[in-house]
RNA sequence: GGCUCCAUAGUCUAGUGGCCUAGGACGUUGGCCUCUCACGCCGAUAACAUGGGUUCGAGUCCCAUUGGAGUCACCA
């Protein structure tokens, strides 16, 4: 039994995106349970399209994730140069072997003559012009240096049949097959080539990858026949779509690892939820450490109809995630969130203690702990409440009492300043509802906080709770 | 438009002919808890795209229709 190879290629165009990701997890997950290896190759054959730093974007991306390649351009391996533009010469010498067997042909059409090409079906189909040149014409034309492409020789009639791990069997009519470039005018391979050479070479038994490639994979298989080279085994992918029309695309800027991670969300929660998106474990968890889903993971759990990426279900995992870090961890990574002129007067760790529970996404910060920072005139109708039995009135007549108490109290800490709450509530005989929320809205100015009276005021601190208390009195006069 | 693929609630999904009066989760929503909010807990909500077959029996098999996706580049 051979050991099972799969590759993840990106091109080198930007960002590393939702969907690709999920492919390089899929395809990690898949390799490991086999005890096999996973590979990083790079395809950058168009060199018009590269973009500078995206390849570190990569790299950066898969470690950070845990998808840790064996083989790949900066961990080195057996097979490489894993750069395909750095294996430019192989792919020259492999479709001159094409061209003799006759599967390929040199084509030297100008751009003006194919697109005079009549449509057929609503698509321009060339017409295997070039085919039919004699050798010597060829051979002269090579010679004087005329520019050319060498296409694949499909067959004319008869269909190509290949199975899919997760489509079944597919099949295409050999008639439907346009014969693609190989290599380019600029004696670069296409991707469709040196896929096919690539992944040989490298010894990729199994190509893991999404459904847009699924009908043009016959042209690979027959490629792979012409050469004489085994077929790998085929698992295609549906894709993640942003809503039921449209593909995720990297435009939105939501579509990104990298944009995730800026808006708040954990690597653990991204990995888990795009885990998700497209493949079940069969029973019911959903939530799933890097080992669970590489115990749980199983090709046939791969679905075939698109997903659409839910942000709200990935907010819901994340906030799991959040909950389940330590104080030290959560106060860590919440740092440069909390970097606002707010956190400098106050307890950091007081400050995360309150917030964790009640974010989803690290991004929430900010807004939820603007209070501490903005506090100014506010409508002091917020003192209303039905279930308190409060208002304007009440808190006129309670919050100078709240003040004397919290002069009074010794140890400001939540507990002797809820104690100090309670026992003045009972001085008063009131319920302690009735102080209680009259002085939170007296110190936030918000009918909605991440804590109650008393967490706020130790937060705040004896000074700024004293101040607020004060401000909010003569607000009510 | 041709070809290929897909089709369970708003969304992600379980379901491989009887265990399905369709299960789980997100969302939405009612309640409990509660120093507001959030957490947590309990409950509710909502789906087999349509029409024909096959079968004793169909979400599950077949066909058609409809809808959607992918593809048809000297892009990958």
């Amino acid at each position: 039994m051979t050991q099972l190879r799969t590759r993840f290629a990106p091109s080198p165009t930007g960002y590393l995106h939702i969907g690709g990701l999920r492919t390089a997890l899929y395809s990690y997950l898949y390799a490991k349970k086999n005890n096999g290896k996973f590979i990083l190759r790079i395809e950058d054959t168009d060199q018009g399209r590269y973009v500078e730093g995206a390849v570190d974007i990569i790299y950066r991306t898969l470690h950070e994730t845990g998808l840790n390649y064996d083989e790949g351009p900066d961990v080195g391996g057996d097979y490489g140069p894993y750069i395909q533009s750095q294996r430019t010469n192989e792919y020259m010498k492999y479709a001159e072997q094409l061209v003799e067997s006759g599967h390929a042909y040199y084509c030297f059409c100008s751009e003006e003559r194919l697109e005079s090409l009549p449509a057929v079906n609503g698509a321009r189909r060339y017409d295997k012009h070039c085919l039919h040149l004699s050798k010597e014409e060829v051979a002269m034309r090579l010679e004087r240096g005329d520019k050319f492409v060498i296409r694949q020789n499909m067959p004319t009639s008869g269909s190509t049949t290949y199975h899919d791990a997760v489509y079944g069997d597919i099949t295409i009519e050999n008639s439907e097959l346009e014969d693609q470039i190989l290599i380019k005018s600029d004696g670069m391979p296409t991707y469709n080539f040196a896929n096919v050479i690539d992944d040989h070479l490298m010894g990729i038994n199994c190509v893991m990858r999404g459904i847009e490639y699924l009908s043009s994979t016959p042209k690979y298989n027959l490629l792979y026949d012409a050469f004489g080279w085994e077929r790998p085994m085929y698992i295609h992918m549906p894709p993640i779509m942003k809503d039921a029309q449209h593909k995720l695309s990297k435009r939105n800027g939501d579509a990104s690892y990298e944009d995730l991670i800026a808006k708040g969300f954990l690597k653990e929660a991204i990995i888990n939820y795009i885990a998700l998106l497209g493949w079940s474990p069969k029973d019911d968890t959903e939530k799933m450490s890097f080992d669970e889903l590489l115990a749980k993971f199983d090709i046939s759990g791969i679905n075939k109809s698109p997903s659409i990426f839910d942000p709200l279900k990935l907010a819901w995992l994340n906030s799991l995630y959040i909950k389940e870090m330590t104080p030290e961890a959560f106060a860590e990574y919440a740092t440069p969130w909390l970097n606002g002129c707010y956190l400098k007067n106050f307890d950091k760790t007081l400050v995360c203690k309150l917030i964790q529970s009640r974010i989803e996404t690290f991004a929430e910060i900010e807004e939820k702990l603007r209070f501490l920072a903005d506090f100014g005139a506010f409508d002091n109708s917020l003192y209303d409440n039905q279930k308190q039995k409060t208002n304007a009135d009440v808190a006129k007549e309670i919050l100078p009492s709240v003040k004397e108490k919290f002069k009074n109290v010794e140890q400001w800490d939540n507990e002797h300043l809820y104690a100090a709450l309670v026992e003045l509530a009972q001085e008063k005989g009131i319920k302690n509802g009735k102080v209680l929320w009259p002085a939170r809205i007296a110190l936030t100015g918000l009918a909605a906080t991440p804590g109650g009276a008393s967490e706020i005021a130790e937060l705040l601190g004896k000074e700024e709770t004293l101040r607020r208390l004060e401000q909010s009195i003569a607000n009510l006069n």
